[in-house]
DNA sequence: AAATCGGGGGC
DNA sequence: GCCCCAGATTT
């Protein structure tokens, strides 16, 4: 008589209590707002790199009514250097719409944490059932990856047909007990033995029946993103020094570094001319070494350019603008390549 | 140098 | 609904 093996979900919920992380900050005493800022967090970055960032995070906004009430300017400042700025004007813009529409409460109906910013499907389900237990199925990039592999699934997920069928297989593989075990588990799986290259298939608690495995080499799937060229770009940024300050500008609130405070821009040494003479700025340019910052869709060459000012003009500024400290400039939110310059400039004078 | 990651928003 | 967009880190 044959042993009937082990069911999938069964297999990955006893790795886990051997093997799962259990002692991450956000595991302990969990609640859905501090399970809600750490998914949120960990969407774009790795657990290691969001350890210190949700503790920061955390210590000054221990509860959703504190975010709710804090500037937008704190809150990207905690973010700085995280990425994908948008992400914490949502948590912030959601934090503000659980206080107005749900009494300070972080909601735990389905549809209505569906219906905050920055919270699809896969995150909502995500922290509705690692914090509460609710039965929802998740659907994150480690999860996406674990399942693939296992059913060789082919195509790049971010084609609607690929992502329906790992919905369809994430629906079907949940079970409907312990759901917050194998949720944890899937998300674990993915991040320390299906990892993206060289997966650990010798550790897998599923490696017997997956197929991506068994057909040789499951790092097959799933399927690359197409790739297109990116484009190179060029301009130029004019650090105004006056004295120990320097001119940020706050940028648009939707678009790259939506929100953050960085250096008035140009595409051309003739636009940059231009906003000097408007402004009634005089000054030596002393050009600093120009650099490339990568985005996801294009190269951007930034020419930097200190000008030194006798005195600071009377501003016409068309946004929001302020003079800060170079050495300390404040609770505000600044892109990397800002905060590298105000460093080099920090350096330079 | 290339891959990555879940959700928003414009069309 | 489809398609493009966002950014720093890891491999």
């Amino acid at each position: 008589m044959e042993a009937k093996p082990k069911p999938f979900s069964q297999r990955v919920v006893d790795w886990y209590r051997i093997a799962g992380r259990k002692s991450l900050p956000w595991q302990q005493q969990k609640t859905p707002y501090k399970v809600w800022v750490s998914e949120i967090m960990l969407q774009q970055t790795q657990v290691t790199t969001v350890i210190p960032y949700y503790l920061k995070f955390m210590e000054r906004f221990p509860c959703v009514e504190l975010l709710a009430a804090a500037e937008q300017d704190e809150v990207l400042h905690l973010w700085t250097g995280l990425g994908y700025y948008a992400r914490a004007r949502n948590l912030h813009a959601a934090a503000k719409k659980i206080v107005t529409d749900h009494n300070g409460e972080f909601p735990t109906d389905f549809e209505q944490v569906l219906a905050l910013p920055g919270i699809g499907r896969s995150t909502a389900g995500a922290v509705l059932s690692l914090s509460l237990g609710q039965h929802h199925p998740i659907l994150d990039g480690n999860v996406k990856r674990v399942l693939a592999r296992h059913q060789a699934i082919d195509g790049w997920p971010g084609v609607k047909t690929v992502e329906n069928q790992l919905w369809q297989l994430t629906e079907k593989r949940t079970p409907a007990k312990e759901i917050e075990a194998y949720n944890q588990a899937m998300m674990d799986l993915g991040a320390m033995i299906c990892t993206r290259s060289k997966p650990k298939c010798q550790l897998c608690p599923v490696a017997d029946d997956c197929i991506g495995f068994e057909l040789g080499d499951p790092s097959l799937y799933p399927g690359k993103k197409p790739k297109k060229d990116k484009p190179e770009k060029h301009c130029l940024q004019l650090l105004l020094v006056d004295g120990d300050t320097v001119l940020l500008q706050q940028r648009p609130a939707s678009g790259i570094w939506g929100g953050l405070w960085c250096f008035p821009q140009f595409d051309t040494q003739a636009q940059a001319n231009d906003y000097l003479a408007q402004q009634g700025i005089n000054g030596t340019q002393v050009k600093l070494e120009k650099f490339r910052h990568t985005f996801s869709h294009y190269h951007l060459h930034i020419q930097p350019v200190v000008v030194k000012l006798s005195s600071k003009p009377a501003q016409v500024q068309q946004q929001p603008s302020q003079w800060v400290d170079i050495d300390a400039p404040g609770q505000l939110g600044l892109a990397a390549p800002t905060e590298k310059l105000l460093t080099e400039l920090s350096e330079h004078l």
